[in-house]
DNA sequence: ATGAAAGCGCTAACAT
DNA sequence: ATGTTAGCGCTTTCAT
C-alpha cells in the first residue's frame, strides 16, 4: 500500500514493447501509428493507469501552458465569482482552464500567488489589485508577450489593459436618485481602506452628484467600513449625528449588506438606501433596494475577450487599454421614501 | 516588441560566467556561496528578470507540485468561496496554494478538471462532486499515495475520505421546527437533479420529521427546482393546490432566494419558511428568515485538515471515513408564523 | 510506421 | 565555494 511510483511513458512503452516516441503519438495523436500498436498501448494505458505529466510536456514544448490565472481578494465574495464565471465561458472553448487563487486583499499575498502562476507559465494573467499592490513587477512579463489583465480595480506602476465598472457614473447616479425624491443630507459610507480605487471613484460620483444639486459638501457624513459589521457601525454613527442623513448610499455590497442589517435591527424605515452592487435579496426587503447594479459577467467576459485578443498578437493598440463596463441603477423604492420635508408636506 | 524568449537559469549563469548549480543554489538558497556571487546573480536575475521555470523544477525534484486542486461545481455560489476560505486558511502556512475550477456542474467537465489538476502533479485533489460524476477513474491515483478528499457530497465508484453537512439531521430540525409551531402541511423545494445526494439526504430529513409527528406523507408538496427562478416557480404552484401548505422548507439557499423572491411578490406573508443554508440579508428580512445554517469555513478546514493528515501519512486509518460538519437552527422568525389553526384561533 | 538521440530548464549527486 | 555530469518525463528531429 505503499506510495508507488507513477508510471511513465517509458513504462508504459516497456509493457508494450515498443518506443517511448510511439507511446506518445498515440497519446497525442500526432504521427501515424498503426491501428493495432495503437491498441495495444491504449491497452496499457489503462492497465498501468498512466496519467501524462503535464509539466514535463509543456517543460519540453516550450510554449506557455493552457491555463490562466486569476488572483482575487476575496473568494468568498459572490461578485468575483461571478467575474470568474465570465471569464471561463469566455475561455473554454479555447481549451484554456480558469486556475483562481486568493491575495485576501493582501498586497505580498497577491504578490507571491502572481508569482506562481507565473512561475508556472499561465498564457494569461488576471489580477484583481490589492490596494496598496505595486504590479510593476510585471513588467518584464509583458515584455515576453504574456497578456496581463487587470479587473474592477485599475494596475499600479505598470501599463497594462484594464477592465472597470462605471464607478463615477454609476455613483453619480445612484446618489441623483437620492437628490431627486428629496434628499439632501446623504451619508457615504465606502470601502476600506479609503484609497482603494473603487471607493475613490465612487465618493467622486457621491461628490458630482451633490454638486450638481447646489449641496455643499459635508464631510461628516462620509465614513468607511471595511466589513459587514463595520459597515453596521458606521451606520449607527451617522444616525447618530446632530443633523443626521435622511438617506444613505452604500458604497459596494459588504457595505450594503451592513447598512440594510443595521436599519432593520434599529427599525429605521425612513432612511433611505441606495447600494453600488446588487444583492441577491434586494428585491425582497421592505422597501425593496434601488441599486447600482454592475455587470460582474461582463466584467469577466471583456477581460477573457481582452486577453484572448492580445494573445492573438493584437498589436493593433500598443499602447493599453482601460475599458469601462457600464452600470445600470435598478428602482425598487428604496431610493424612494421622503425626506423630512416631503414627509411633513405629506402628513399635513 | 516581439515576444521575447524568457531568460533562463542558463542565461543568468552566462552573465554572472558562474555554473547554472551556482544560480540555482543561490536562488534555493542550498548549498553554500559567497557573497560576492549571490550579490552578483541576483543582480543579473533582476536586470533579465529572470523567472525560475516551476514545471521544469518540479519535473526534476519529482515530487508533488506544492498546489491543491479543488474543483466545485459553480464558481459563483457563496458556499463554495466560503469553503475556499476555509481550506486556504489552512493549508497556507504548509506553502500550499490553492486552485480553484468550476465543474459548471457537469460529470465531463469535473472529469476535465480532475485530470488537469492531476496532470499538474497538485499534491491534493479537492472535488465537490457533479450530480452524475463517476469517480473510479480517480482510484490509480489514491493507489500513488495522492490524498483525494470530496466536500459537500460523498464521491461515486470510489472509496475516499468525504466531509459533508448534517444533512438529515439539519433538514430534520428545520422540519421539526415548523411543526412545533403548527404547521401540519409543510412544502418542500428541493434542489434539482432528484439524485443528488444533498437533495435526498435533506428530503430523507423532512420526512423523518413528519413522520415522527404522525403526520402522513404527501408527494404533492415535494417539489425541485435548480435556480432561483424555478424555486418561485414551484412556490407559487404549491401555493395554488387545493389544500396548499402553510410553510415551506426551502433545500438549499438558491431554492430559499426563490420562494423568499416570490412570497415577496405576492405579498403571502402568512407562509412560514425555513430554510437549508444561511443567506446574507436573513436578518433584513420580515420576518427574518430562520434557516438551518451550515458552517462552509468548517467544512473547507476540515478537509484540508484530513488531506493533510494523509498527506503525512496518515495510515492509522487505512479505511476512508466521512466526516460530518453539524449544521445549526438559527430562529428569526420565519418559521413561527401561526398556521391557519392557530391564526383562527388568535382572531377570535 | 517506428525508433534513437538530443534536449527543454532545472536540480541531485558527485566531483574539485 | 563552485563546477560537471547525469537525468527528471516528455517531445523534437532525424533516421530507418
Amino acid at each position: 500500500m505503499a506510495a508507488n511510483r507513477r508510471p511513465t511513458l517509458a513504462d508504459v512503452a516497456r509493457e508494450v514493447g515498443v518506443s517511448a516516441k510511439t507511446v506518445s503519438r498515440v497519446l497525442n495523436g500526432d504521427g501515424p501509428v498503426s491501428p493495432r500498436t495503437r491498441e495495444q498501448v491504449l491497452a496499457a494505458v489503462a492497465e498501468l493507469g498512466f496519467q501524462p505529466n503535464l509539466m514535463a510536456r509543456n517543460i519540453r514544448v516550450g510554449g506557455p501552458d493552457t491555463t490562466i490565472g486569476l488572483v482575487v481578494p476575496d473568494l468568498g465574495n459572490p461578485f468575483f465569482g461571478a467575474v470568474a464565471g465570465g471569464i471561463e465561458d469566455t475561455v473554454r472553448d479555447r481549451g484554456l482552464t480558469l486556475l483562481m487563487g486568493s491575495s485576501a486583499e493582501d498586497p505580498d499575498r497577491e504578490r507571491d500567488l502572481t508569482e506562481k502562476f507565473l512561475a508556472r507559465r499561465v498564457s494569461i494573467l488576471m489580477v484583481v489589485p490589492s490596494a496598496g499592490a505595486d504590479h510593476s513587477h510585471l513588467r518584464t512579463h509583458r515584455a515576453t508577450g504574456l497578456p496581463v489583465v487587470f479587473i474592477d480595480r485599475p494596475a499600479v506602476g505598470i501599463s497594462a489593459d484594464s477592465v472597470v465598472s462605471s464607478n463615477r457614473a454609476g455613483a453619480h447616479d445612484g446618489v441623483a436618485h437620492l437628490i431627486a425624491h428629496g434628499h439632501r443630507r446623504i451619508g457615504f459610507v465606502g470601502d476600506l481602506p479609503a484609497k482603494l480605487y473603487t471607493r475613490r471613484e465612487r465618493l467622486s460620483g457621491y461628490r458630482s452628484a451633490l454638486r450638481e444639486a447646489g449641496i455643499a459638501h459635508d464631510r461628516s457624513l462620509v465614513t468607511s467600513a471595511h466589513d459587514q459589521h463595520g459597515a453596521a457601525d458606521a451606520t449607527s454613527q451617522l444616525l447618530a449625528l446632530a443633523d443626521p442623513p435622511t438617506a444613505l448610499f452604500a458604497g459596494n455590497n459588504m457595505v450594503a449588506l451592513g447598512i440594510v442589517a443595521e436599519l432593520s435591527r434599529s427599525k429605521r424605515k425612513d432612511i433611505a438606501v441606495v447600494a453600488f452592487d446588487d444583492l441577491p435579496l434586494a428585491e425582497a426587503l421592505e422597501p425593496a433596494l434601488t441599486v447600482v447594479a454592475q455587470d460582474p459577467e461582463e466584467i469577466g467576459r471583456t477581460a477573457a475577450a481582452t486577453a484572448l485578443a492580445r494573445l492573438d498578437g493584437d498589436r493593433s493598440r500598443t499602447r493599453s487599454r482601460t475599458i469601462t463596463v457600464p452600470t445600470r441603477l435598478i428602482v425598487r423604492g428604496s431610493g424612494e421614501r421622503p425626506a423630512p420635508a416631503m414627509q411633513g408636506a405629506a402628513s399635513n
